[in-house]
DNA sequence: CCTTGACTTAGAGTTAACTCGAAGATTTAT
DNA sequence: ATAAATCTTCGAGTTAACTCTAAGTCAAGG
């Protein structure tokens, strides 16, 4: 199967643009195939990292750390533990992000309940959070 | 008591710089009373509302609504229900974006597991999150 | 008095991660 | 054959929220 994709197919299976696929590849987050006549041919692989890539971006991982990420997964083997505590550390982060987040929703929740103590009457939209 | 503070001890007490204490005045998140001769003079109120605008920036509210939620609150006492509205809109945004994260921590403890199944004698530093 | 701090306006610089466009050449697809 | 896609390089523009500097004036505290 491992079939090839030019970088708009890429572009439109990822959801990440032609231009932003180029400008990863220039940051060495990507090494793609070319054809002989140098146009890109995204593998299944690729597609993959592109994935990958934008799994850590979500998760607030700078580019350039992702990057170093991928520069241990090419020289292989050996790297496996660096590239583990990478993402534990990382995973460490992320918790404590959205251990944060959890305890300033708190404090909102402190402060909307404080707005519907001063108007219960209009008490019916605070409890709506399950309705849409 | 109602004490009242420097532009200098505000940004102190509040770990918010006087530049950024000013820029936020100008972009109409605060009005603070000054002297005669024109000098800021922040209420304990004046305090509270800081420590509001960085809670609701922390949880990733854009400034241009904080304005819009600080404008309304000075409109009065009719704009509670649309203020408690927004709070609420936020804290669905917020919510949604915690649980996001969170399953993209999921994905990523995959990839760690992954990562321990690959190399398994370096296991003891996997479940490491209560350690330190 | 005198140093430190405050005020204003105005504008430039920073950071991250795109995002876009142009120019000019080549390649691929129909 | 021709239209659409790709390639390269280059550099400018975008967004948010600061962050800092400068110039010039004025105020406050000891």
């Amino acid at each position: 199967m491992t079939s090839k994709y030019t970088i708009q197919q890429a572009a439109e299976i990822t959801g990440v643009s032609a231009h932003t696929l180029r400008y990863y590849e220039r940051q060495g987050l990507l090494s793609v195939a070319r054809t002989a006549s140098g146009h890109r041919r995204f593998t299944d692989d690729d597609l993959g990292w592109v994935r990958f890539i934008v799994l850590l971006k979500r998760t607030n991982m700078p580019l350039p750390e992702i990057a170093t990420f991928i520069r241990l997964e090419k020289d292989g083997r050996d790297t496996i533990s660096k590239r583990r505590k990478m993402l534990v550390d990382h995973r460490k982060v992320l918790a404590n992000h959205v251990a944060e987040l959890q305890s300033h929703m708190n404090a909102l929740d402190a402060k909307i309940h404080y707005y519907s103590d001063v108007n219960n009457d209009l008490l019916n939209c605070v409890q709506d959070d399950s309705t849409q």
